[in-house]
DNA sequence: CTAATTAATTAGAGTTATCTAACAATATAT
DNA sequence: ATATATTGTTAGATAACTCTAATTAATTAG
């Protein structure tokens, strides 16, 4: 059996990991906004699960075990979301709080059924992969719109670091999903960029913005 | 704050008692299968937070404000399993443990868009009242079906002590509610009675059944 | 009405998940 | 390459919720 607040810890090292699929205690200890001491003996805990490889003073690794838990549990996470938004007219800046509550019942019949009733989605409202029944999920390589060229055009695949604030920045400008965004200007100094779509011809997007926005080139 | 583990004690001290509001610790330990000790420091817990009057020795009651943090969460309870059945097409003897879980979820949101969706319903999939946004519950006096005579005939208007089973059992009947029911037979040895209703002639029900069925009397 | 039974409380202990303070190891920066 | 800063661990404490064992109060039955 694993806890609420085991299954918080796996979530965080599932998604805070770099390519190596390393993270560090301090990361997590910020992530989940519980200090280090507790962290590294929750590590433990895992570890006796055999849900992570730890040795102290090493950065921290999922096992395969722990790999799967985590992912079925971001595939509850995301399927919920889906759900808010698809069927129940939620926006996608409001959903995240609730699928964080949501994602620990214990229901796989919700979830089958969510599932079935969304048609079997491959990715949630932000444009994130589902997990699929095994906990296995399936990147696909999008671009950063902030590594693109002037004169691409570009489709909006899927946006990262969803903060709410993000969320509601884009939708002020009218961005969603699917969007396609043709890219003007880069400025050199700080990296911003002039773009222009569907009924907005010049919007100016941060680096910090264009960042956390995945694309998928168009020839 | 209540917690969640507070919540549960709640709901149990607003489902248990008899008509005079009471409730004995005994009762809430079985209800709850947690040992008397641990329930009478609970009820000290909550007595301190004003939300169940408690004096040693003495039955317990909810404080107004027991009672509407209690109805507000069996307003959440009952709205998710209306959902469920309503909008996603689970049974009635699905959805209680579904329901049990997701009721602690903390979103207004959730809970007004369900409401809403479902056209802000006074009964859920058993015919058990909805509280109010108050948390204030109004109750209807159906009768006991087993207190019924010879001759009447009923409509079904709601199940209580909902088990999954005895759910299933109506179901296997075709029993569901507002079935108008013909009072055949009443067996004065053990209470059990002869009805027929629609595409169901002949059907016996014993007493243990039929005091878990409330009905209106038709004239 | 006393004895036996049932219900409730007190006392003390265990588990889980958290913290702070102190110390140790690793990484970084002159 | 050593000093400083950062990161990680150990040790011990605390809060919430649970338990068992022992005791006390209330209820029920002869």
């Amino acid at each position: 059996m694993i806890s609420r607040t085991e299954e918080n810890y796996l979530k965080a090292l599932f998604n805070l990991p770099n390519e190596s699929g390393e993270v560090n205690v301090n990361e997590v200890s910020k992530a989940l906004d519980i200090k280090m001491p507790t962290v590294t003996s929750m590590m433990k805990k895992l570890a006796e699960k055999k849900l992570v490889h730890y040795e102290s003073y090493k950065p921290l690794r999922l096992t395969d075990k722990g790999k799967k838990e985590a992912g079925l549990i971001i595939r509850k996470h995301r399927l919920i979301e889906m759900f808010l938004v698809e069927k129940m007219g939620f926006g996608w800046e409001e959903v995240h709080d609730i699928a964080e509550q949501v994602e620990h019942v214990q229901s796989v019949e919700l979830f089958e059924k969510m599932d079935e009733m969304l048609g079997f989605p491959k990715i949630d409202p932000h444009g994130s992969p589902i997990p699929d029944k095994n906990g296995e999920i399936s990147w696909v390589a999008y671009n950063k719109l902030s590594e693109c060229k002037t004169g691409e055009t570009v489709k909006l695949a899927a946006v990262i670091h969803t903060s709410s604030e993000f969320l509601k920045f884009l939708n002020s400008r009218e961005m969603k999903l699917g969007l396609k965004i043709k890219i003007k200007t880069v400025e050199p100094f700080d990296g911003s960029m002039i773009v222009s779509y569907v009924n907005r011809p010049l919007e100016t997007l941060s680096h910090t913005a264009s960042e956390r926005l995945l694309v998928e080139k168009l020839k």
